[in-house]
DNA sequence: ATAAAAATTCCACTATATGAAAATTTTTAT
DNA sequence: ATAAAAATTTTCATATAGTGGAATTTTTAT
């Protein structure tokens, strides 16, 4: 059952517009009202003419519809990631299984993706070992898919970012590539562009880290110094702070394991002096620990 | 005519979804075709089903539908603000124009208040002088209008902050309250929040500021402290860097006009270096050029 | 080139979106 | 308290959203 009209009265009620003012230019008083008592559903066009009026975007009107939460998808990746920092084997089964469902029932390919993403947590979390071969056929069906679609929105992004840690270095060099060009014209969509940052931050991460087994540490170092360059183009916004301060660190590391230890080190530290400084302990820490990290790995 | 459905195609091939697995449990292959190639309207229940369906939020679509351009009313402030920066009084007046018709047009009074809005600016701009009584009316339309709306969303809050400078004190002061109180349930909501911080931010500064003509440097003590503890509530996320920043320069510019002078301004001092250092040199610039003002006043 | 799959068009049909006017309820004014 | 005005709901007629199926065309795969 529909529920958008109740909703919608709440609002205008709020406002102080009266049915016959909204309805004006648009469609009858009569219909507004069966719409706003739920006796009846509305067209998409008129709909949209009607939130034009009342000065309010589509989604502002869906997160209050959906008692101030955000919208399924991001709930979604939220309650994925949530389970898989808590640990939460259990629950991550659950969403793997919800979403298996949705495929077998469908066959649309998005469900199945979901469900794959949701295993490479799981198996994660409850330490599984995996047959290689299973591993590898999973996988295929999940890059498939991204590289088949042309336009990379939010749902892609999330999805490939989920992912990433599974893949090898090449794999997830043409795909984060891919990801950079396939998103580009979410430039004014503050969402999107959040996630492609943090594509690009993992892949930095990825191709760095000690996540990483690569016998060297600098085999991807031209790679890394591309997607550094995409990482400045993205987050060009003066108001894009914190994508500023990640970007110095990645610097940092990147520095550090180009042999320029001193200078690396400094860096990574005045980017935690300055999350501290700013209060966001919490952001500092981690940093600090992955400089830990970085700093062990190249001793040893 | 409407054109949702040819948007929809597009990114169904996109995604390399058939017509058959989109429509499965939602609606007839032949309508939703026919929805596609424009020829017939869909219902507001049935197009949420088939977004959910392909892993994409409303807001995503109309963004591409609308060209990959944000929503009408955030290009309505941009506009608005773009003009007024700009010094363009000629399309202030043409904005204005605009929306007065739709005010004639319909009588809702959200178009009044846009076009007082937009108004405020104009004289600003054009530096008219304007008769008081003809200013206090206006500005009661306005105020009569945000303290009548129960919740506060991202149009109420724009459009305070639009107008904010032109009250007395003590109405600034209760309607940022309002403010404040009556937007307390978009915690989740990014784009509301910003604004929120921002008409925050925009008091203290007026309250604070030389913009504001009262005598003594700090008749609003009590009230400043008030607003700085909610601005600290809402700027909560240690992801909200800029926020952080702008908070430290705020307590800066409080310290110094309480007359601890010395510390105000080594605040604000880190609050610029911090911006230099993530080289976000505008707002530093903005933000030097802010502490120069209130020591040039507290001088004088 | 050929077969298979996907999409469109057409049909007849049902459910429901939408409009106009009348009836009812709520609000406002005195 | 009562009448008048405004706002909303109801009723009913009509247009159109939406279904299901079959025939036709287009696209894709081999």
């Amino acid at each position: 059952m529909i529920t958008y009209g109740k909703t919608l009265r709440e609002i205008r009620k709020q406002k102080g517009v009266t049915l016959k003012e909204l309805a004006d230019g648009i469609c009858s008083v009569s219909f507004l009202s069966k719409f706003e008592t739920d006796a009846s559903d509305i067209t998409l066009g008129l709909f949209t003419r009607i939130l034009d009026k009342l000065m309010l975007t589509m989604d502002e009107f869906l997160f209050i519809h959906n008692d101030f939460q955000p919208s399924q998808l991001e709930q979604f990746f939220k309650k994925v990631k949530g389970a898989y920092f808590s640990r939460n084997a259990t629950l991550l089964k659950e969403l793997k299984e919800e979403e298996l469902r949705k495929w077998k029932q469908y066959g649309v390919e998005t469900y199945h993706c979901n469900a794959l993403m949701i295993q490479v947590s799981e198996r994660i979390v409850s330490k599984k070992i995996i047959d290689e071969d299973v591993q590898a056929h999973d996988i295929k069906v999940l890059t498939d898919y991204l590289f088949q679609v042309e336009v990379w929105g939010y749902y892609e992004l999330m999805l490939y970012n989920g992912t990433i840690l599974l893949l090898q270095p090449e794999m997830a060099i043409l795909l984060s590539r891919t990801a950079y060009e396939k998103s580009a014209r979410y430039q004014e969509f503050d969402k999107v562009k959040v996630a492609i940052s943090s594509v690009l931050f993992n892949t930095i991460i990825f191709l760095l880290g000690p996540v990483n087994r690569f016998e060297e540490p600098l085999t991807y170092e031209k790679e890394i110094a591309e997607f550094l360059s995409y990482l400045e183009q993205v987050s060009i916004s003066e108001r894009n702070l914190l994508e500023r301060i990640q970007l110095m660190e990645l610097k940092g590391a990147y520095e550090l394991r180009s042999g320029n230890k001193r200078d690396g080190i400094a860096k990574i530290e005045e980017a935690v002096l300055i999350l501290n400084k700013l209060k966001a302990h919490q952001l500092a820490k981690n940093m600090e620990s992955y400089l830990q990290q970085i700093i062990d790995f190249s001793k040893g």
